[in-house]
DNA sequence: ATGAAAACGAAAATGGTTATCATTAGTGCA
DNA sequence: TGCACTAATGATAACCATTTTCGTTTTCAT
């Protein structure tokens, strides 16, 4: 099934808007991306057709620390995955097959299957990390 | 520290209940068994005593795949990382530090800093995989 | 026992997600 | 192309897990 062969406008542009994310997005920053950039549409739309792309394996999902439901298209083996700047979003392509393998090995290794691995990189590239004021830099753990 | 030298009579009941629990609960939960059980407290400390746990490395806590969050008394192996089945929620410890130096090297490389790695590994175990009846329990995927 | 600070509990607030329902858009067929 | 039927839409209310509020109670140190 082609997820661009939705019926409805409002489907394409949710997989479009979605499509067009560096990582993960809540259905939430979605929808306000998406109004912010003159698509007519509903809250209620977003969360509905970010579902239908999950159902119809288009997407992944999960949630995060704070409960929140992150939604990303899905990628295939080997193609989506980088290392992302939080500021500026420059992206860099980066070799994930040691992880991914790494990850199935695993999963083998303890008879688990049909193994989802979501696994998302970020960081502050050089060019944003520079002028960064140091004031709140204290990560916990 | 000893979770049981919490200042109060509430926190080391929390602390209590929880350990009493084989596998993770939601705070609800909790907090309605604990009521059942004749304890007087309130929800709100249910949570903070909960947060509390967890803060000081005591409990662990993660989202299910409604937004709940549930919690459980910590695991040996300590980190957040765990392989974990999508059915049961039988958790496997994973050494994830291969995986975590080869993300900051990589960063580093990049001359990222600030790095966040999202790293979820789930999959079905070799209980709930094996005689998966389709019809009742069938995962979407 | 006494005072300051932290924790408590009930209830209200918060906020992400889902349900409702009148209306609109899309699909199949003549 | 036009019509009828069905599913999707969107504004908003409802939901519900979690957090905050705030007056009261408990704890810790003296």
């Amino acid at each position: 099934m082609d997820p661009l062969a939705h019926r409805t406008r409002q489907r394409r542009a949710v997989f479009r808007a979605l499509s067009g994310r560096r990582g993960f997005v809540s259905a939430h920053d979605l929808y306000d991306a998406m109004r912010s950039a003159g698509d007519h549409i509903g809250l209620a739309t977003v969360y509905r057709s970010l579902h239908a792309l999950v159902a119809s394996g288009h997407a992944e999902t999960f949630h995060d620390d704070t409960g929140v439901q992150l939604f990303c298209v899905l990628a295939p083996a080997g193609r989506g995955y980088r290392l992302a700047c939080r500021v500026c979003h420059r992206r860099v392509p980066i070799e994930v097959a040691p992880v991914e393998s790494w990850a199935a090995d695993l999963a083998a290794d303890h008879e688990f299957t049909d193994v989802h691995l979501v696994f998302e990189l970020t960081g502050l590239c050089s060019a944003c990390s520079s002028p960064q004021p140091e004031a709140a830099a204290s990560g916990d753990g």
